[in-house]
DNA sequence: AATCCGGGGCC
DNA sequence: GGCCCAGGATT
C-alpha cells in the first residue's frame, strides 16, 4: 500500500499536515488539556456524534462528573439524565461501568496500557487508539470514520470501509505514518482534515495541505472514494401511547428494560397496534391489562413521527383519566406514578420528551 | 459477518 | 428521503 512512500515523503506528509493542524484545528473544550478521563469522555460522546452536538453536552457532563470518583460514584439515573438526547444510550452505561472499574482497580487512573485499556466496557479500537494517543502519546493508530475516508483517498485504497475487516487495512497502514511526530497531533490532524477538508462530499482538495501526496487525486477518483456500500430503508411500526392522568395530577410512567433499543429509559406507557383493527379499541384494552382499573375520557390529542436509523414510529397519543386517585401500578416492570415536574429527574427518548412538551404546554 | 443501537443536520 | 457522523456490543 505505502510501498510508493520514501520515508522523505513520509516526512513533508507528516510536517505539511501537521503545519496545517497547528494553525487550523478547531478549539475544543476537550483539547483544553491532556486529562485522560476528559479525553475518554469525549471519545465517547463522538462515537457517530457530531462535534457541535457534542460541545454542550461535554460541558454538562465535566460540570457534573468532573472526575473518575464523581462519575464512579454517581446515581445512573443522574448519568443517564446527563445523556438524554444523545442517543446510543449504552454508550454512557458502560462508560460508567469501566469508570467504575478503573476507579476500583486502578486507583482512579486510567491505565496507560492499549491492552489493559481496551479491556474495558464500551472501548473498542479505536476509543482505545485515540485516548491511549491523545492522552499518553502512544503511537497507536485511531481509525474512524474520518481516518478511513482520508486515507482511503490518500492510498486508494478501495475496500468497502462498511465492512468490519477493512479497518484493519488501515490500523496496518497506519504504524509508519506515526513513527516520530506526536502521536496525539497527528491523530487528530487526520481527524481534523477529514472533518475539515477531506468531507464525504464535495471534498477541498484545493485548501488540503497533503494534496500532493493524494493517490485519488492524482487519479481523479476523489469523489469516488472512500467506497461504502448503501443500507436499506427503515420500517415504519404504528404506535400508540398513553398520557394517563389521575385525579391528583400525577401520571403513570414505565421505564424499558435493561437490554434493547433504548435501554432503561423512562416512557409514557405505550404499545405497538394492528392497523387491521380500531386503534381506540386497541388502547382501552391496554390501558385495562396494564391498569386493571377503569379509565375515561380517552381521546387522540397528539401525532409523533420519529425517526431511528433503521426503525420509524408513528405514535398516536391518546389522554385518558383513571377514576380513582388511589391509582396502582402494573405487576410487571418498573412504573411510577409522577407529576411532570419530578418526571424531569428522568431521561427520556426524544420521542417520548416530544409527549412531554406538549404536555406541558410547550408543544407545538 | 451482519445486525442492533439514537439523533441531528445536510443535501 | 438518503447519507453521514471522533463506533461498540451482540449474535
Amino acid at each position: 500500500m505505502t510501498e510508493k512512500w520514501n520515508s522523505t515523503d513520509i516526512e513533508n506528509f507528516q510536517e505539511q499536515l501537521l503545519e496545517w493542524y497547528s494553525h487550523n484545528q478547531r478549539i475544543l473544550p476537550w483539547r483544553e488539556n491532556q486529562d485522560p478521563y476528559r479525553i475518554w469522555v469525549s471519545e465517547v460522546m463522538l462515537q457517530q456524534t457530531k462535534v457541535d452536538t457534542v460541545i454542550p453536552y461535554f460541558n454538562n457532563f465535566m460540570e457534573k462528573f468532573p472526575s473518575i470518583k464523581d462519575l464512579a460514584e454517581a446515581e445512573e439515573e443522574k448519568v443517564l439524565k446527563a445523556w438524554e438526547g444523545l442517543g446510543y444510550y449504552s454508550r454512557v452505561r458502560n462508560l460508567q461501568h469501566a469508570v467504575k472499574e478503573v476507579h476500583e482497580k486502578y486507583e482512579g487512573r486510567v491505565p496507560a496500557d492499549p491492552k489493559l485499556f481496551s479491556s474495558l466496557k464500551g472501548v473498542g479500537p479505536y476509543t482505545s487508539g485515540a485516548v491511549m494517543s491523545i492522552a499518553y502519546e502512544l503511537p497507536e493508530p485511531a481509525v474512524d470514520g474520518n481516518v478511513m475516508r482520508v486515507f482511503s483517498r490518500l492510498l486508494c485504497i478501495e475496500e468497502d470501509i462498511g465492512k468490519a475487516k477493512t479497518r484493519k487495512t488501515f490500523e496496518a497502514a497506519l504504524p509508519t505514518f506515526l513513527e516520530n511526530v506526536p502521536p496525539s497531533q497527528f491523530n487528530q490532524a487526520v481527524m481534523e482534515l477529514g472533518a475539515m477538508v477531506c468531507t464525504p462530499r464535495s471534498p477541498g482538495c484545493l485548501l488540503c495541505p497533503v494534496q500532493e501526496f493524494c493517490e485519488a487525486r492524482m487519479q481523479g477518483k476523489e469523489q469516488m472514494l472512500p467506497i461504502k456500500e448503501k443500507k436499506k430503508a427503515a420500517k415504519a411500526r404504528e404506535m400508540a401511547a398513553v398520557v394517563l392522568k389521575s385525579p391528583d395530577g400525577r401520571f403513570l410512567f414505565h421505564q424499558r428494560e435493561e437490554k434493547g433499543l433504548l435501554a432503561k429509559m423512562w416512557e409514557f406507557p405505550n404499545a405497538g397496534t394492528k392497523q387491521e383493527e380500531s386503534q381506540a379499541e386497541q388502547v382501552q384494552v391496554f390501558i385495562h391489562e396494564h391498569i386493571g382499573e377503569k379509565a375515561v375520557n380517552i381521546e387522540p390529542v397528539q401525532y409523533v413521527e420519529h425517526a431511528f436509523s433503521h426503525l420509524i414510529w408513528n405514535i398516536t397519543v391518546y389522554e385518558a383519566e383513571t377514576v380513582s386517585t388511589d391509582v396502582s401500578t402494573p405487576q410487571e416492570g418498573v412504573w411510577k406514578w409522577m407529576t411532570l415536574e419530578e418526571a424531569e429527574r428522568y431521561a427520556f427518548p426524544v420521542s417520548h420528551q416530544k409527549i412531554l412538551h406538549q404536555q406541558k404546554g410547550e408543544g407545538k
